[in-house]
DNA sequence: GGGCGCTAGGTAGCGGTGTCAACTAGTCGG
DNA sequence: CCGACTAGTTGACACCGCTACCTAGCGCCC
């Protein structure tokens, strides 16, 4: 029964890292592309350096943003395709990206200093 | 009660941001400092440019990052001062460290980038 | 027809950890 | 004696990425 011992999980750091940030990058890549609809966003974001994420993340921030305002979404039915769900910014979204870049790229920066020798 | 609303409460995005780097950032101050204690690091950290750190915050990690065997702790008694336990790197703690800045920088890099409009 | 795999969306529960708040206890100055 | 500072500790709480699972429509191939 393997006795347990003391083990403790950590999930991957990258896990972590993405807290807070993955909704910012969301953000970044309907600014870039005007719209998209969920399954689109995980190729996007796989294509902007964060591969492997799943629906079970997307789906979910997703309501967030729009539950924040910061996304509007509206349903797409057309033939010969699935019903999609297409997100775009609204003016609170593209602020809060803004905010977001500078706060983030001051932290990066900020820690990556901290973590010198 | 409460009438709650759908009131969400999101906290700021640095505290998500620490997540996942405020370890490293502790294995660091130890590195250049050599050995320290937990009320001290909460000085160290925020000369490092974390401000704002409570002891509810420190105290817990520190406990992991020995647990996890990247650092060894000994408790000191000296007359006319509290008692303290001082904290140092194990070498597993050095490697995370080591290791963990690399990741940071990569991530860091492609976040900044992803971000970008 | 029947099975497979892709697209597309969704939910439930888990786990790690920073935050806040409160507590103990020792030292020192007035 | 009383407050302020140092030093450490604990417990409840919220957030959010993760896994795992589910529905449903479509096209393809045998």
């Amino acid at each position: 029964m393997l006795g347990g011992m003391g083990e403790v999980v950590r999930p991957d750091r990258e896990s972590q890292w993405l807290k807070g940030v993955l909704d910012l990058a969301v953000l970044a890549v309907l600014a870039r592309e005007g719209s998209a609809y969920g399954y689109s966003l995980l190729r996007s974001l796989a294509d902007a350096g964060l591969p492997g994420l799943r629906g079970g993340t997307v789906y979910p921030l997703l309501g967030r943003l729009e539950d924040d305002g910061l996304v509007q979404s509206e349903w797409t039915v057309a033939d010969g395709a699935p019903a999609r769900r297409y997100f775009a910014l609204t003016p609170a979204g593209r602020q809060v990206l803004a905010e977001g870049r500078d706060g983030w790229s001051s932290f990066a920066d900020r820690m990556t200093r901290a973590l010198e020798v």
